[in-house]
DNA sequence: CTGTTAGCGCGTTCAA
DNA sequence: TTGAACGCGCTAACAG
């Protein structure tokens, strides 16, 4: 087997196809007028020395690199797993190819990480839910295109899912079956998917005075939804809502580990709809977030601005409430 | 403010600092042969031209991209994932940046992307389970620089997790606790994965002819092990190994709600130690596999190549046993 | 229809 | 120490 020639550059085609650069360029990248007996030699002599033509060059001289960059907080969480998903196989249908940066959950790398990332891409997809909006509206004007993921600057395409909305559904359902007395588990303080809870919550209050919905500050993980435990436990909440599915998850761990019944004695409710949500016991109410869509839609957007056509408008998701058996009637208005 | 200027290039830069090009070029590189005068007017001069050196076009002079590809079959799977973060996060810290691709859990899309994303970094991280082995090994020669994980193809460098010894030591615990007839819910027939499993189930049965393991072919998702419970429940077997955890999640529920007691009638065991596998109810017994460090050594391995270092050996990670609440007494060793 | 020429934006020789 | 010129590998404009 012959060697895997390295730096077989397109000079080598040219020659062994005994035709010029720029006719070796035509009928490689399928230009119609290029006489079919050559086109043919060139394929052989490209085939025959295993040439392709390299990416960088090809960047350099089109102006774009087919490969856009992918911001997010935590590839180690579900959701934005899910959104990373769907967003690839999109962009990989359009060939397009896909840079990804984990954030880990800090503002000084979203930030960091966007500038550097475009740089050696055509784009940027910006799932940055820490940036301080003033920051976040600074740094979109340099990084153009920009897609926004749960977030909005100006008129800077973006996708979102309404957390607002799915969480008052959430509220709702409680409410319903008779919770007065609700300890909402908080994300991160700065994070505006948490700030979009609490003014849910708040909105939720006054429309609803007779129902307590007091926050207790946790995380995002599992770890911070069983550390979070005792404090549900002292309050006297008959119903846990939690800033997301793995504290949720946490919690009703650490809950049940003691003693504490789920739904019984108390309710718990997650958020985001992660697949391992219906599995926990009891399975686990949530807001089922459509991550992977959110995801393609992303890649929907910045491919009509890489295209230079309109980009669609800012879409909004509703998360569909999923109701299972982690909640049900509370426990005084069991009593009564 | 100014407008974010579009294509500063170099030659703006040395034009307003009053210098030549390969000046501009030589002080921002920390050249220290530069006049520390014309230094500081050159880093003047970009910062108010807001000037980033292209990364394209330093990356067709310079040969290197600072940037290597990793091939996952699935961005949906909790492992994947795992070995992603721990790769990326590591590739991070070394500055280098990370393209991904996923596969699909397809052949073609393994073969396909490794060498398409090959073209635009300094090398790959294969993680392609599916392919065979004699394409494998063909296609590693034109890859190079090239780091495996999960497989082996002459002395191209690896990571990899010891499923054989790992599964053998669930199969062992099994034994222990009485059971004598096991179902093995496999995986996808062609890969890797799943014939190191198969393998060691070999060895096993060899090892204890008192006990009798089947195979049921299942696939490696919740569908498939939701999908396999008829059958497993229809064979006189004790316990279930399962492909993987999302398997075995998919199997606990699907028992449970066909009302099959876990462990009291049936015990069953994952693969893969994801974190949600200490959720379900009861918590998955599973095997842990170290997917992160995974990822990070594999990163490891590729900077060593990268650097042209001697790559560290061939590593091999032996997954943790972890017994929990789904696997205990065979029902038949308790009557007896 | 084909070949020659000129860049894409940068790093790096080679002289000065 | 600095600048001018060359080349990375390729595509596109311009002639022929």
């Amino acid at each position: 087997m012959p060697r895997p020639p390295k730096g077989v550059t397109i000079a080598d085609v040219a020659a062994r196809a005994g035709v010029s650069l720029s006719t070796v360029s035509r009928a490689l990248n399928g230009n119609p007028t290029v006489d079919p007996t050559l086109v043919a030699k060139v394929q052989d002599a490209a085939a025959a020395l295993d040439y392709t033509a390299s990416a960088v060059a090809r960047s350099l001289v089109l102006g774009r690199t087919q490969t856009v960059a992918v911001v997010v907080p935590d590839l180690g969480n579900p959701t934005f797993q899910a959104i990373l998903r769907g967003l690839s196989r999109a962009a990989a249908a359009d060939d397009y190819h896909v840079l990804v940066a984990d954030s880990a959950e800090s503002v000084d790398e979203e930030r960091v990480l966007a500038t550097a990332t475009r740089r050696r891409t055509d784009g940027v997809i910006l799932c940055a839910p820490r940036l301080p909006q003033d920051e976040l509206d600074r740094l979109v004007g340099g990084l153009q295109p920009v897609v926004l993921i749960n977030r909005a600057s100006g008129d800077v395409p973006s996708v979102r899912a309404d957390y607002g909305s799915a969480l008052t559904a959430e509220l709702t359902h409680l409410h319903a079956l008779g919770h007065r007395r609700i300890v909402f588990l908080a994300g991160a303080p700065g994070s505006v998917a948490n700030a979009a809870r609490l003014e849910a919550i708040e909105a939720f209050r006054i429309a609803h005075p007779d129902t307590d919905v007091t926050e207790i500050p946790c995380g995002v993980d599992f770890e911070a939804g069983a550390a979070a435990a005792p404090a549900v436990l002292e309050s006297d909440a008959t119903a846990a809502l939690a800033f997301n599915d793995l504290v949720a998850m946490g919690l009703l761990s650490a809950l049940q580990a003691s003693g504490c019944r789920v739904p019984d004695d108390l309710s718990v409710a997650g958020f985001d709809g992660i697949p391992f949500a219906q599995y926990t016991t009891p399975p686990l109410t949530t807001s089922a977030v459509p991550a992977a869509e959110l995801g393609a839609q992303a890649w929907s957007r910045m491919r009509e601005l890489l295209e230079s056509a309109e980009p669609g408008h800012p879409l909004t998701l509703l998360p569909e409430l999923t109701v299972r058996g982690s909640t049900g009637p509370a426990a005084g208005a069991r009593v009564s």
